[in-house]
DNA sequence: CGGCATCCTGCAACCGGTTGCAAGAAACAT
DNA sequence: ATGTTTCTTGCAACCGGTTGCAGGATGCCG
């Protein structure tokens, strides 16, 4: 068994009190004394509890870290720099994966709330409603979805949108499709909306679509037959199958149609063409999402709301429209 | 502030006890009291405190699940099968990165030790030394490293590389290189074991390499100079970064060189050309990793070995040997 | 009607820490 | 010598639950 708090102080032949304050509040305690607390404690191996001692101070000093997929590529860059911004404040990353289902998701807050301080929602698939009750269980910040009230990062995937589209029109294309993502997510929604109110192109919106490259395998026909030149998938993974599945079925990108992604993950950079893709800032995103929840700590509560552009990188997926 | 056991007791006019009862031991509660309770607490909006539990009873019924790499493509498959695997237990699993770094990983494990009931600890960097020696903190399951008297899940990756030498030997290749991992990775011991032991081959040893796409692109001139017709590389991120540094100086694959990666992950099979790999059984090893770390918490202590076979899955990044 | 088992509930100690309060000792001021 | 302040430490209650034990109520049996 490990060595508790009463061992240290049976063993220095002090309280318990005088042990807790040697670890938490160093200064209370005289030199001497301390010396040989710190000592004992090296000795038997002791560790302070910090379920236990979260029990009394209210503050676990972990975070919960939520995602829908941790195989999409595009969470790991923002779990890295989260984890990495937590550590420099002495916090812990707890990461878990919803399977892009609500209920686990629900679930999952419901687990993590007593266990962490706060929550980092990302691409959340729960309804808003339903955030805002939980809000009551622990504190969060949202990223990827706005939330009224709520400290949340936005990537400006709207503008990134525009980005694309104009970048398409500058090429020639006139007639060109938008790819939704799956039907609960808040991206698909700012990216369409954006889309729509751009002037001077044919639209045809294509889903709602698996956010995976099976998604965009699956999409490649209806792609073809809606006769566009250029589409813009709901992320890289989805423009990654698509490619695919134009390439299956004898249509060559950027030759015949040119492809946009979202996101910049890795995967789009190794695939042959390279991606065309609207680069998200992830890490940065991964960043402030912690510093906004632990300043929603202390602060009194001053919800803020983080608008992070986003940028387009050209690469070899697009091209001029054929005539 | 959330609704404690408190709460419900007073305004439902029993003794705590019997709430606490009314959820961990529903049976030794009238039927009638029972309810009243459960009513009580659902308006209240009382949920127990996991952590406050794990206090008396020991068990938290989390687990934790630390990685080297989560941006590593080959994790995800194993960490969702775990999730999966511990959520049908009714555990939770919480993921930690450890940045490739052991002494991260030696904190992390420290940190997680009072708030989970045990570790999966995978692909760890750590030494074997220190792993026995935190043992004393928190059970483990080890994946992808032996180490004696604990649960361990292997994934045979010397058989793994011998599949891949002789499918190269059988194309007519005659030179092989083989491109290491990172220093302390058992994996990588292996696999240089079990190439060393093949006979007929002409054997180029290179590395230690980071086990990612730059590691491989790092190492291409000497992939080249060494004069090799085939490789098989630690993993297939280090191969898709071969290939497309061979790529970026003239040399094609399968054409002019074979490559075989190791892992199966998703990208490899969107690479172009398509990467013939030695396929590992990651999801069988989440599962089996969580379920032997669950028997060891109560079956009196038989640390297990499973070892898992792997097998080869032919692509298009291999083809007969230029003469 | 007495004896006994069963069911249900309360009491109180406990898990491993933290912290407000008080008291003794030492240092300092007057 | 006395009063005041500053340090240092112990005491005990508390965080939110769990659980062994005991006792009252009820039902069953002979």
């Amino acid at each position: 068994m490990a060595a508790t708090i009463r061992d240290v102080a049976r063993a220095s032949g002090v309280h318990v009190s005088t042990v807790s304050r040697t670890f938490s509040a160093p200064h209370l305690v005289n030199a001497e004394t301390r010396n040989r607390v710190l000592a004992v404690a090296e000795e038997l191996g002791y560790r302070p509890n910090r379920a236990a001692r979260a029990l009394t101070t209210g503050r676990t000093h972990n975070i919960g870290l939520i995602v829908a997929d941790i195989s999409n590529p595009f969470f790991p860059p923002l779990i890295k720099s989260a984890q990495a911004q937590a550590r420099a404040r002495d916090y812990h990353v707890f990461v878990a994966d919803t399977d892009e289902d609500p209920l686990v998701e629900e679930e999952l807050i419901q687990t993590l709330a007593k266990q962490v301080d706060g929550v980092l929602l990302c691409s959340p698939r729960l309804s808003n409603r339903v955030i805002e009750r939980l809000r009551a269980d622990v504190p969060f910040v949202v990223v990827n979805r706005r939330v009224r009230g709520m400290p949340t990062i936005l990537m400006d995937v709207g503008q990134g949108a525009r980005l694309a589209i104009e970048h398409l029109m500058r090429l020639g294309h006139r007639r060109i499709a938008l790819l939704l993502g799956p039907a609960g997510s808040w991206t698909s929604g700012e990216m369409r909306a954006a889309a729509t109110a751009t002037d001077g192109v044919e639209l045809v919106i294509l889903g709602p679509n698996a956010p995976t490259e099976q998604g965009g395998l699956a999409v490649a026909a209806e792609v073809i037959s809606a006769g566009v030149t250029g589409v813009l998938a709901y992320n890289d993974l989805v423009a990654i199958g698509l490619i695919e599945g134009l390439y299956e079925r004898g249509v060559r990108v950027p030759d015949e149609v040119s492809v946009v992604g979202v996101d910049d993950i890795v995967p789009g950079r190794l695939n042959r063409p390279k991606l065309t893709t609207v680069a998200m800032p992830t890490a940065a995103a991964g960043r402030m999402a912690v510093d906004l929840l632990l300043q929603s700590f202390d602060a009194g509560a001053t919800p803020t709301l983080a608008t992070l552009d986003t940028s387009l990188v050209v690469r070899e997926s697009t091209g001029e429209a054929r005539k």
